[in-house]
DNA sequence: CATGCTATTATACGGTCGCATAATAGTGTG
DNA sequence: CACACTATTATGCGACCGTATAATAGCATG
């Protein structure tokens, strides 16, 4: 019957290398969420992108490149993601905040996964360069995004003038404390809570109750 | 000559169970803050402790087990170390908290290794019920200090009343969301910076610039 | 000084790791 | 249709991992 045709499957196709390259940090991604620190393995992660161990190491020059690439492109995508929401229809300053806020504590934020990996990335940072400099670029990004939002706040009447660039690095640090706190343990308190202690230290900003963020550009008329 | 007289050094010395667990909870610690995840190993903390492999799981049900209890003594300490600095001496509620924050940002604290080592003790948080036992305790003990020190602060003259437990848990999220950023990039913003926003934080709330944080105990006249 | 308890050591086993190497095979080009 | 290019696979190597096992030896007790 078919025993004298050749099988028409290839064993495998060949791809451009970009499109190859994706592959793997999607997959690197998928085996971080699934196993921590024990999804950064070569033969794990191969077998999760359906190819062999060596591809690996002929698209990247190790796996700590393959890591950086994958941190690089979660970071991105989820700020690109919680900016598009906060900036999304025409809202005041505080309005937008609240919607930066919201996506930081969103059930898929606070998928235990998405920690997992989050701690693979910061536990590398201090080990490569590579890491230090995504993350640099990326807390850098976060930071403007902040600034950006806080911008608008203080250009809304009635708001006293304060120092952005600090105000943006205490909410992004509150931010991420209540986050870690949260991923460690989902039942330490409500993820609305959280979203309330950024409202409220916006809320006392915008009204001036941080004294050190007082801004020098206007000093007080005597 | 002394061939004939043995050597009279013991190969090794016999503890009590007690004193080398303890040996090997401070090899463990040793390990974490040279290693990281990689000092997560028998070979290596054995090693460390200047003991053989198998001691550890003579004494410990496995090596998980030991690093939890590394985790227990390194938090149950550091906190001690914290709340004793704040409560030195006979100052105000807002100095005792300006002291809590100066600890939290002193150079051992922001020292890189110890960084290291907290991150594999919270990646190892999902994974492990006594781990995340810890964890937990960890996490109350830090609340109620804080909240000791913040219920000071409430009952000073002229400040407004205020919901003690979610400042704390506000609290507590941003001094260790500027701990970790200032741990994964030393140069983001300096220590001091840091302090400045706790305290600042402390001022508002002081102030009463919280609405969320206003205690329903006693809720608006109409 | 002999004896027993057990803390401690030494070793072996099966498994996974990253990486290097050589062979294989898909695929565009002539 | 043949060829060359290289993406891809398959395999092997040395190192480290955690744990189980049996042998050793410190030390208290009689």
């Amino acid at each position: 019957m078919s025993r004298s045709s050749p099988p028409a499957e290839p064993k495998f196709r060949r791809e451009p290398p970009a499109a190859r390259r994706e592959e793997l940090v999607a997959a690197t991604l998928a085996c971080l969420k699934k196993f921590g620190h024990g999804g950064v393995s070569v033969r794990r992660i191969s077998s999760e992108a359906g190819v062999s161990m060596g591809l690996i190491n002929h698209h990247f020059p190790g796996i700590a490149g393959l890591v950086a690439a994958a941190y690089d492109a979660l970071a991105t995508t989820l700020l690109a993601a919680s900016r598009a929401h906060a900036l999304a229809g025409d809202a005041g300053p505080r309005e937008r905040l609240r919607a930066f806020f919201s996506a930081s504590f969103a059930p898929e934020a606070l998928d235990p996964a998405h920690f997992r990996t989050w701690l693979v990335f910061w536990s590398l940072v201090p080990h490569s360069a590579e890491m230090r400099a995504v993350h640099d670029r990326t807390y850098g990004a976060t930071r403007e995004t902040l600034e950006m939002l806080l911008g608008r706040l203080k250009r809304a009447p009635g708001v006293p003038g304060f120092r952005v660039a600090p105000a943006a690095i205490g909410l992004a640090a509150l931010i991420d404390g209540l986050w870690v706190e949260l991923s460690l343990n989902p039942a330490s308190f409500h993820p609305a809570e959280a979203v309330a202690l950024c409202n409220d230290w916006v809320q006392a900003l915008a009204a001036g109750a941080f004294p050190a963020l007082r801004a020098p550009a206007a000093p007080r008329r005597h």
